[in-house]
This record gives structure tokens, C-alpha cells and sequence, in this order.
DNA sequence: AGTAACAATGAGTCCCAGCA
DNA sequence: TGCTGGGACTCATTGTTACT
């Protein structure tokens, strides 16, 4: 039977990005050369291309502006099977996608109760194509990441948390996800010249499971399979997470770590929607003003 | 109570691959 | 070859907490 492609890269990144006690091990970081430039994405990927076991390997996305970030997978079998196999077969292939965030002063995770999805929403299920363009839908897991730099070393950096979330943690509706990376419409002629124009371009929020305290500075595979274990003697569950879609309907996850990062006096308790969620509303705040130095009478 | 410092949130900017 | 769209980054304002 072949082994789940999420945890072939979670034990993978586990061992790279950790030594044996689970302290995190520094490592060389090119230069960013600019905005859409990430070298963290390329070396996590060579090191997936490089080290993944033979018969799987990695592909990184062949540009900036493609989504996913990489794609895990065992071609040659993929190579044979049907699209629905390739939909929900996580030893087949997978997408994952890179989310890194910073550390703040404090010591917390930065945008903690919600992070920058911008155009393209969580999912546990994306789009991506073949080779003659049809498009083909494939299970999305997310990478979460603290990467911070080593003072001691200069061009050095250290991951201080690390998170790979099905993508079904964070949504579920794919639907939904179509409907926003799909073909939209923008709102054109605008203005007294009417050759103004709206990007009308979405710019999600969705939860950052980093923002959970329970997974700040440790390393976890959160999965939907509960007996993962039975077949990854390596991996022991560390909780059980829930997320409430309506009154008394919830869908469960199982929170996986390295059996020699959970203490032997662990209890495994479960998480009810760990993820912070700050108060909403709808209006927006406007922002700029211009504000004079003096004040116009009554 | 007043203020300074920091964090959270909303929103603007930059850059360039891919396409027309 | 110029334009467009989107991922990542950056910044401004407001809210919150700590300090005097």
C-alpha cells in the first residue's frame, strides 16, 4: 500500500527543519530578488524533490502568481488514474501551499486571528490542470510556518512552528472557491471620463492555525484520517481539533506530531475552535483623512 | 486621567508572467 | 510589446494595554 503523500512531507520537513530533540535548525537563505521572489518556497521544494522516496516526488510552481505553491505527487501512478482518484487519494498527489508568517516582538505569531488569503481562497480541494489544459481537482494541504532569523548567523533563518493543515480546516467549500478564482467580472467606465475601472478583486481572510496556542512552537500534521497512527507508528496524535459549522454540526480533525515531540505524560484533549476570531462588522473604516490645522466655525 | 507604545485590522503598492 | 491581474509586501489608522 502506498504511504500518504502528507505525511511522507511532514515527517520530511520535520526531520530537515528539526533536530532530534525538536529545536529548530538553522538553515542558509538565499536573497529575496523582489516581491513575488520566495526562497523559502524553493528550498523547501528542492529539499522535497531531493529527498522525497523515489517512486514521489515534488514540482514547484513553474512561476510567481500560480497557485498552488507546489505539488506533491507520484506521477507514474497519477499517470493512470481517474480524476476522482486523483480527487481524494492522498498517496497520489497532493497541492501545498506555503503560508509564512512572522514572529512579533512579543514573541506572537503575527496576524493571529486571520491571515491574507488575497485572491485565492483556503481550500481542502484546488484546481490545477494537466498538460492539455483540462483542469483537474486535487486535495490542498497548507503549510504554516514561523521563520525567523538567526542572530547568531547571518543569512541564516530557523522555523519556530510549523503547521501542515488540510486545507478542509480552514474550508470546505469548493464551490465557493471556484466561484472567487474563477472568471469574475470587473466594473468598467467608470467616472465622469468613464475610463476609470474596478478590479473588484477579492481579498480573503481566512483563519491562521499558527494563532492557535496550542500550535505555536510545535510541529503538526492536522489530518482527517483518525487511525493514522496505525500505519505511521512514528506519528502520535497530540489533539483532536474541532470546527463548528452550525449548532451541533462540526467537522473533526486529528492533530499528529512526531512521536518523540509529545512528552510520555501527554493527555490528547480535544480543540474546539482554537482559531481566534476578532469581532466583525461589516462597514469598513475609511482611511486618509486629510485634516486641517484649524478649526471652521460653527 | 493622560499618554506612550504596541497590536490589530483594513487597505494601498510593487512587480512581472502570461497573455492579447 | 504593452497591459492586466494577483501574490506578497507595506503602511495608516484605530483599538488596547501599560505606564506615569
Amino acid at each position: 500500500m502506498l504511504t500518504d503523500l502528507t505525511v511522507e512531507t511532514f515527517l520530511m520537513l520535520r526531520n530537515k527543519f528539526f533536530d532530534e530533540k525538536g529545536n529548530p535548525v538553522s538553515f542558509p537563505l538565499r536573497d529575496k530578488r523582489n516581491t513575488q521572489d520566495d526562497p523559502l518556497d524553493e528550498y523547501i521544494s528542492e529539499i522535497l524533490k531531493r529527498d522525497l522516496p523515489n517512486n514521489s516526488s515534488c514540482i514547484k510552481a513553474p512561476g510567481p502568481l500560480i497557485t498552488p505553491d507546489l505539488v506533491v505527487l507520484r506521477s507514474e501512478i497519477c499517470k493512470g488514474s481517474t480524476p476522482q482518484q486523483l480527487r481524494d487519494d492522498l498517496s497520489r498527489i497532493i497541492a501545498v501551499e506555503v503560508k509564512k508568517l512572522e514572529r512579533s516582538k512579543r514573541g506572537m505569531i503575527a496576524r493571529e486571528s486571520g491571515l491574507d488569503y488575497n485572491t485565492t481562497p483556503p481550500c481542502g480541494t484546488v484546481r490545477i490542470y494537466d498538460s492539455a489544459n483540462r483542469p483537474l481537482s486535487i486535495r490542498c494541504f497548507y503549510l504554516f510556518i514561523c521563520q525567523e532569523p538567526d542572530m547568531n548567523r547571518k543569512g541564516y533563518f530557523k522555523l519556530t512552528a510549523l503547521v501542515l493543515c488540510d486545507g478542509n480546516v480552514l474550508n470546505q467549500d469548493f464551490d465557493f472557491y471556484l466561484s472567487i478564482v474563477g472568471e469574475r467580472t470587473k466594473q468598467i467606465g467608470l467616472g465622469t471620463y468613464k475610463d476609470g475601472f474596478n478590479r473588484q478583486r477579492p481579498m480573503l481572510v481566512f483563519a491562521n492555525p499558527l494563532g492557535a496556542k496550542e500550535m505555536d512552537r510545535h510541529i503538526t500534521l492536522i489530518h482527517p484520517d483518525k487511525s493514522l497512527r496505525e500505519r505511521y507508528k512514528n506519528l502520535s496524535l497530540s489533539n483532536i481539533m474541532r470546527r463548528s459549522i452550525s449548532e451541533g454540526i462540526f467537522n473533526e480533525f486529528y492533530c499528529y506530531r512526531f512521536d518523540k515531540d509529545i512528552p510520555t505524560d501527554w493527555k490528547v484533549s480535544t480543540l474546539v475552535d482554537p482559531f481566534p476570531v476578532p469581532e466583525r462588522e461589516t462597514k469598513t473604516q475609511p482611511r486618509g483623512k486629510f485634516r486641517l490645522d484649524f478649526r471652521l466655525p460653527e
